[in-house]
DNA sequence: CGAATATAGTTATAGTTGTTAACTAGATGA
DNA sequence: TCATCTAGTTAACAACTATAACTATATTCG
């Protein structure tokens, strides 16, 4: 009276009967590693959403910032303090350059290298991205009071700062 | 701004002449997506510098646990639960499944679905990892006390579980 | 019933990123 | 000079992400 079912290498259950929709309850909840993941992803989503028509990538935001803070900054030692590999920077200043936002000099002293600064469309777009970052920062953190967001930036940079010091 | 060097006496107005080695005093040192990104890539090292010997990626981990709390959940349940393409799942998945970790059962109710369990094999390493993982976050976050630890997971839940409730 | 529609899983594909090796031009130092 | 180092670049490649489309089942409803 029970199933007539071709005996194969699987065998059937039944499924769940309600499904979870979070990891509320799991050790995954208490994870560093993997609540930091899921909050950088949920920024940068609203982040990238604030920039998309301007087509402006994190990692383009965060060279145009340091383009800015220092001028005629070298491409080594903006790929440094931001902590990407040379290479990603040459496709990267290319783009800025092709767009007319940064332009590379030849640096006299060391004909190897280059500087790299902003031209007035890149100082006056920065300009504008910094507040739409800002904003955006905001946004995707209604759930933190403004206490609570000097609170996490605090701890953030405390993580990170403490990474690239010892190496 | 942070080396302090044997200083010359020369002071040529010389641009450039000093090499700046972080964001500090730029705007970008306050926005909360280039904290989280860099904090998220410092943490994420050490966690696969922990795993390195096991092979298991960070989404992996985090399938094994959700798995181990949910024995049986369907692929397209975990997808969402843990926000990545279905796609991702099967090849994910695979892999699990190839090493002995976890295993598909086809559904009785509905045959186009597969629970998924872990292996006795696949319980085991769960557990292992877990501890892991946890010692992983501390070695990634030493320069944060323990209450300044919880601090910060609170607050990285409240930013996710604000985006994944809205939509 | 059975045709249209929907869903779970899968495959294939392509775009984007991150990594590494190696090359060129210029600099440095014996 | 020669050997060696460095800045930037190119190219090759692995990893990850996103999208479209295919299959097999399920469901809905005329």
């Amino acid at each position: 009276m029970t199933t007539s079912k071709k005996s194969k290498s699987v065998q059937q259950v039944e499924p769940e009967e309600k499904e979870p929709t979070s990891v509320a309850g799991l050790v995954l909840e208490n994870r560093l590693g993997y609540a930091l993941r899921r909050a950088q992803l949920s920024v940068f989503k609203h982040f990238n959403e604030a920039m998309q028509e301007y087509e402006i990538r994190p990692a383009q935001f965060s060279s145009l910032v340091v383009i800015e803070g220092y001028p005629g900054i070298t491409q080594t030692n903006l790929a440094k303090i931001l902590d990407i590999d040379p290479p990603r920077i040459v496709s990267l200043i290319n783009n800025l350059e092709e767009r007319g936002l940064a332009l590379r000099v030849r640096c006299k002293r060391d004909r190897r290298s280059h500087g790299i600064f902003l031209s007035k469309k890149g100082e006056a777009l920065t300009e504008q991205l910094k507040e739409l970052a800002e904003q955006s920062d905001i946004n995707a953190t209604q759930a933190l009071s403004e206490i609570e967001r000097r609170q996490l930036l605090s701890l953030l940079v405390k993580i990170y700062a403490a990474d690239t010091i010892e190496e």
